[in-house]
DNA sequence: CATTTCACCTGGTGGC
DNA sequence: TGCCACCAGGTGAAAT
């Protein structure tokens, strides 16, 4: 489901609930796909712990977690890293709620909250870290709202595969997928199909900027829910209100109104205006 | 190494 | 109503 604008719309609304609550109880379901960490390890790692707070990086929902001790250091012991993949979600409830198809984890809170991961395609993925050796979870790739102009453009250099490819490769940027890459090419009036290595530094310059402008404009709306992603609420975002291309095939261009074509890069569905992108 | 393709899953939609 | 093809926010392994 969801890019950077959603995980950070869900990591700042679950923060606001859970942060210094305790994680009392952990329940996984007996699909081995989600769990990067076996389920057994997990909850190992996760019952007694206190929840320092929860962050976004890249696409990943980062929960920081107090020592197994429950002494009060404020430092982070252990991570539970939760990525979404398409269908995830990762909600707020109370335990009596109804019990959705495809829960595949349930933590209890001493606050008597719960936190729950739904996931009927089973894409996403629940891991987690012990940080006693020190090694922090980070992405491999820059994020795209702080990185530099010079950082940016250095990316790209030399490289064949469309910018399109290049947007969605994680380990280049992290964060941006199908919708913000297609919405950002357009805000730009850059082809998807142009090799990345190939683009100007004017018009490398001028997509940073449009992927960092949509973004921010995306996280604002509360993301984009386009069938079902909804925030720690249940709340659904409005940024597919805004989408300038994609899924917009055959509809007017709301700049020039010439129909919005969908070519396939990289195996993925290719949103752009035939006349404003060059 | 860089790049492309495909498998992994369920569910919704639209055509016949 | 049923059946089928196709599409969907991602990514990592295998192939080229």
């Amino acid at each position: 489901m969801p890019e950077l604008p959603e995980v950070e719309t869900i990591a700042r609304g679950v923060d606001t609930r859970i942060r210094g609550d305790r994680i009392v109880e952990a329940w996984f379901s007996n699909h081995p796909q989600p769990f990067k960490t076996a389920p057994e390890r997990q909850v190992e790692g996760l019952e007694g712990r206190m929840i320092l707070g929860v962050h976004r990086t890249g696409k990943h929902i980062v929960c920081e977690l107090g020592d197994l001790s429950g002494a009060k250091t404020g430092q982070s012991s252990a991570q539970w890293i939760v990525h979404l993949g398409m269908t995830g979600r990762l909600l707020v409830t109370t335990p009596a709620g109804p019990v959705a198809n495809h829960t595949h984890a349930r933590l209890t809170l001493a606050s008597g909250r719960e936190i729950r991961f739904v996931d009927p395609r089973r894409f996403g993925r629940l891991e987690l870290r012990d940080l006693e050796q020190g090694a922090v979870f980070r992405g491999a790739g820059k994020e795209p709202l702080n990185i530099a102009a010079d950082d940016f453009a250095a990316l790209f250099r030399g490289r064949k595969l469309a910018i399109k490819a290049a947007l969605l490769n994680q380990t280049l940027l992290t964060g941006v997928g199908n919708i913000y890459a297609d919405e950002s090419l357009f805000r730009a009036g850059i082809r998807p199909r142009r090799r990345a290595g190939r683009l100007t530094r004017a018009e490398l310059e001028c997509l940073r900027v449009a992927l960092k402008t949509v973004l921010e404009h995306a996280i604002r709306l509360g993301g984009s829910s386009v069938s079902d992603y909804v925030d720690a609420d249940g709340v659904r975002g409005f940024f597919q209100l805004e989408h300038c291309v994609y899924l917009r095939t055959g509809q007017p261009c709301r700049t020039c109104n010439t129909p919005i074509r969908r070519i396939l890069i990289a195996g993925r569905g290719t949103h752009y205006c035939p006349q404003c992108q060059h």
